[in-house]
DNA sequence: AAACCCGCCTGAGTGC
DNA sequence: TGCACTCAGGCGGGTT
């Protein structure tokens, strides 16, 4: 699943590979995809022409600037950007191909068909992002801000921390690392966290999606001519995808449970709720 | 306003 | 073995 640093990787390979390039056909093979002020027909019929200005990337989001348009993009839980010769023969994944003017394609490949392409005006820009409200990222994070955003919801601290307009860009995984080096369990009511807590968790956050962005994100499984996929984060994990694996810190296995729907791991030991 | 539910999808995992 | 079934998982939209 990408999360921000994944992102942040997808958005360099896209730089260096695609920025420039013109845009000469396009064929959406899954409309659900695509979202355009005119549905998919519009997308088809406006995308050709339009060049590669720029790529920047907002949370989990990614910022396609073209020459008139602009593009909202998610990845979800799958989604790949290829860049691969247009003679390539086009998988079962691949939903929406751009063909480029120097011969190469660049294609949207998602297994689920859960990611999106969200096509508008330039001068629609600002405020459709604007519409997705979204929190600070780690960088920008305070203990001021999340204090004020914690002191009200009573839900699990890990929901609060899934909630991008709360913080933008951390995901499942690493939620789990944020928690666990701050050792916070993730199932205490984000209300009853401790001053000394919350400072953990900003702390945890910046450290942790700084240090992930730096080594390219994390590859849980490889893909071929994918952009993003050289990350290394993985051998960093201390917590996500360690079950019944002893915690570094501690000794105890740390163990997976549910929490806001979704699959939590932690260290029983080091991370208790408290009163 | 906060928090929950559903739909979107399909491969992986489970049970028999 | 092979088949039927269940479920994860980010987000948007709707509801309570």
């Amino acid at each position: 699943m990408p999360e921000l640093p994944e992102v942040e990787t997808v958005r360099r390979g896209l730089e260096k590979l695609v920025i420039g390039k013109e845009v000469k056909s396009v064929t959406v093979l899954w409309d659900n995809i695509v979202q355009a002020p005119g549905g998919v027909a519009d997308f088809v019929h406006r995308m050709p022409g339009q060049s590669l200005l720029s790529v920047e990337r907002i949370g989990k989001f990614l910022i396609f600037n073209w020459t008139d348009v602009a593009w909202i993009a998610h990845l979800r839980m799958e989604g790949k950007y290829l860049y691969v010769p247009t003679t390539e023969s086009v998988d079962a994944y691949s939903h929406v191909i751009l063909h480029l003017t120097d011969g190469y394609d660049l294609r949207y490949r998602d297994v689920r068909k859960f990611g999106r392409i969200h096509m508008v005006d330039k001068n629609q820009l600002e405020q459709a992002i604007n519409a997705l409200n979204l929190g600070p990222e780690p960088k920008d994070l305070t203990t001021v801000y999340l204090k004020g955003k914690l002191e009200k919801r009573k839900r699990p601290i890990k929901g609060v921390l899934l909630d991008q307009s709360v913080i933008a860009g951390i995901g499942n995984i690493y939620a789990d690392e944020v928690l666990y080096a701050a050792k916070v369990h993730p199932e205490q009511a984000a209300n009853t966290l401790t001053d000394p807590e919350i400072q953990a968790i900003v702390d945890a956050s910046q450290a942790i999606i700084g240090h992930a962005v730096e080594v390219g994100g994390t590859t849980i499984r490889s893909y071929t001519n994918a952009f993003g996929e050289n990350g290394h984060y993985q051998q960093y994990l201390q917590a996500y995808g360690r079950t019944g694996k002893p915690c570094a810190r501690c000794g105890t296995p740390i163990e997976k449970i549910s929490v806001s729907q979704r699959g939590s791991h932690f260290c029983p030991n080091c991370q208790k709720v408290h009163g």
